[in-house]
DNA sequence: GTCTATAGAACGATAGAC
DNA sequence: GTCTATCGTTCTATAGAC
């Protein structure tokens, strides 16, 4: 529900009616609506590294990255298709939010896979456009309701990193 | 207090309270909250699409895109930063809102600029492509409270013109 | 008089918390 | 289930402008 709707157009109220709980067994096992949405995006955050994971199994850098696209692509496609629910809560959730650490948690998981993939540093640059072009790709994919935003951004994402092994070193060096 | 805050959690009485009006006034000149907000929006995008026609006159489109993500980037430095306030605003509304169609009218201004600029057709996949550089840069200043994620994206756009310029058939054609 | 502004009470609904 | 608070909205009642 958090994802589909929205996180504060979904109330406590729906939330129990959808688990089918009482209100009191969701005041026992959380302490407030912020530590529910802490775990709903820590939920989402274990299956997000679970899969870069997977992912990092596999040797040629141009394939991770095609592949981890590729499932962007195709949950893009599905009907319940939301964008990224880390960069919406990150809309609707305070900065001092618990929340917001798992938010800051999952952007770092992000920079970590990009940067083993490029052999780069985690504030590469490169690695920052990567993370853009998921951030990009999710968001344009949900406002627009088009998955080629992410194709566009695997293209994208491609040739961030063949100009990176084209030139590994920093820009200004002299090479 | 929609851009800084969130439209969620900008109730109506701060509304009128900073506005110095009567809630009377107010529902006298927009028939509900979803109606202002849409008022909210068109603002923007009225401010928006005149710097695009501002940036048109320039002759250069590697001009052109860089006075573009420098001006975001400018934007992403200062302490008001929230990223797009219509992209924000996509996670928040409904998507049958009227605030909606405000949102999807900016993406299509968007495109246009940066169709303009590529000399490619608003559906072009480059256009697509800067249009995620956009969105991801600001998405991601914003969370990571890191303007240099805009400087990234720029180079990238660059990056995209470059191609574009030195291939500027379609991929598939033989050339 | 008419129109529009104001401040504020009060509405039903729903929020989050106990 | 019940509490209080607040949501968006409507209504009352009054004051000033043209």
């Amino acid at each position: 529900m958090f994802y589909r709707d929205g996180i504060n157009a979904t109330g406590i109220d729906r939330v129990i009616a959808g688990a089918g709980v009482a209100k009191a067994s969701l005041y026992n096992n959380f302490a407030s609506k912020d530590e529910l949405i802490a775990a709903y995006l820590e939920a989402h955050l274990d299956r997000f590294v679970a899969r870069l994971c997977e992912l990092d199994t596999l040797t040629d850098p141009v394939e991770r990255l095609a592949r981890f696209f590729a499932g962007l692509a195709r949950s893009a496609g599905e009907a319940t298709f939301s964008g990224c629910p880390f960069a919406n809560a990150a809309v609707e959730v305070r900065p001092d939010s618990p929340a917001h650490r798992v938010i800051e948690r999952f952007y770092g998981e992000l920079a970590g896979f990009f940067a083993r993939a490029l052999g780069a540093a985690p504030d590469d640059p490169a690695v920052t456009q990567l993370v853009v072009c998921y951030d990009g790709a999710l968001s344009a994919a949900r406002i627009l309701r088009d998955p080629s935003c992410v194709a566009a951004a695997a293209a994208l994402a491609q040739s961030i990193l063949t100009a990176r092994r084209a030139r590994p070193v920093a820009p200004g060096a002299t090479n």
